[in-house]
DNA sequence: CAATGTATGTACTAGATAGTTAGTTATACT
DNA sequence: AGTATAACTAACTATCTAGTACATACATTG
């Protein structure tokens, strides 16, 4: 009786839901992806990991490729879609940049599968995202930030003038990213896990430091 | 006539050459391996760009994952040797810093299969390194050099004291690292190609900029 | 120079893998 | 109710790929 009522309104459940389908589908493969790479990867193990099967997969999205470009493109948005609720307009600049520091800080820890996609599209020298009209003109909202806030600092003549704020985006990306990315083979050979929580707000300070100390310096 | 003299001392040249059958099979899986990752590498490719057969790869190897281990251990050495050659023991503490950040800017940018096989690597989660008994305890001459620095500078009073060898290597190939390793990504976002010569000398000076306004702040 | 092990090449195979064919079932619309 | 279409399934296939069996040439050494 609790079967298939076909009129019931919401609950067309397990049976016939494209939208549950797709997202489904895209979740388990942005695991997939983040854990084994695109070459690594298997269609065959990511359908058996849904409830759906491998042709859903060629039904939606065109096949491995196509899947691949989707979950780049879901993570990118999701990522930009987080970053928008920056809000360090009215703090004072070095507040300001420590608070984005701190950001992008936390983010890039609890976005280790992001991390591992970004890692993976440089393998491939950036190829698929260069294919996908989606990303190719994202722009990022951190970066705008980022851009006001030294813009506040420097006419307060309190941070040098010769910074430039994609450089000091690539400053902090780079101790984020690195932090995650290359956490394993740095760990193998210095026996430091530097995501190991005891030594997490030392980095986070240490960050907000070392790009404050920058921006603070004559230049 | 200048086929095959048997008992010529030096040209038992292009047959039976085990010493270069070897390292022309490691030599190409380097590039292979650093372009496509363990996965979308193939043995049969890799063994059709030398001038040997695929058996070879087998007899010497064992397999594909054995190359694959036998690649990195090669790698890792060969830098460390080059590491080795740091030799800034005699100089001022804030020059030596500035000499060893550049170095290693340098190296980074002149062996980007080097970071493309420790970005692959850790994809892996380092599952590899940690196999290798060559790779496990092998030791960071980079680092040591550090210590030393960094000892002579507190002692001196130039650096803050509360700074760690590691953290401070960190921060070092986060930097160099990231322009290497995300050079693509980053490129189709920000538009701005990181390796591009006529910004090394500004990116060069930053790094080493920054890493000692971290080091003489107060702490 | 015989013999023994090292080095090398050819041809093959079993299994994996991306992608497809040919359909069936549910749902929305008229 | 009838029908068009979207959503879905199961089974199949061509090809690729890591690895191997087997045969053989070369070199070293007693």
């Amino acid at each position: 009786m609790a079967t298939q009522t076909p009129d019931s309104p919401v609950a067309a459940s397990a049976a016939r839901d494209p939208e549950r389908t797709r997202s489904e589908i895209l979740a388990v493969a942005t695991h997939e992806f983040a854990d084994k790479g695109f070459a690594g990867a298997r269609v065959d193990e990511i359908a058996a990991k849904t409830r759906t099967t491998k042709r859903m997969i060629y039904y939606y999205f065109g096949g491995k490729e196509g899947l691949y470009i989707s979950v780049l493109e879901q993570a990118y948005t999701g990522i930009r879609a987080l970053e928008q609720q920056v809000d360090v307009e009215h703090l004072d600049p070095a507040e300001a940049i420590r608070q984005l520091t701190a950001l992008t800080f936390d983010h890039h820890e609890s976005h280790p599968d992001f991390i591992r996609l970004v890692s993976i599209e440089n393998i491939h020298r950036a190829r698929h995202i260069a294919r996908s009209e989606i990303l190719a003109g994202l722009a990022n909202p951190a970066l705008d930030a980022l851009t006001r806030i030294l813009d506040r600092g420097r006419a307060a003549g309190r941070f040098r003038d010769d910074v430039d704020p994609i450089d000091v985006h690539m400053m902090i990306s780079a101790f984020c990213v690195f932090r995650t990315a290359n956490r394993y083979t740095f760990n193998a050979i210095f026996k430091r896990d530097m995501l190991d929580p005891a030594r997490r707000d030392h980095y986070r300070t240490m960050i907000g430091d070392l790009v404050l100390e920058y921006l603070t310096a004559s230049g």
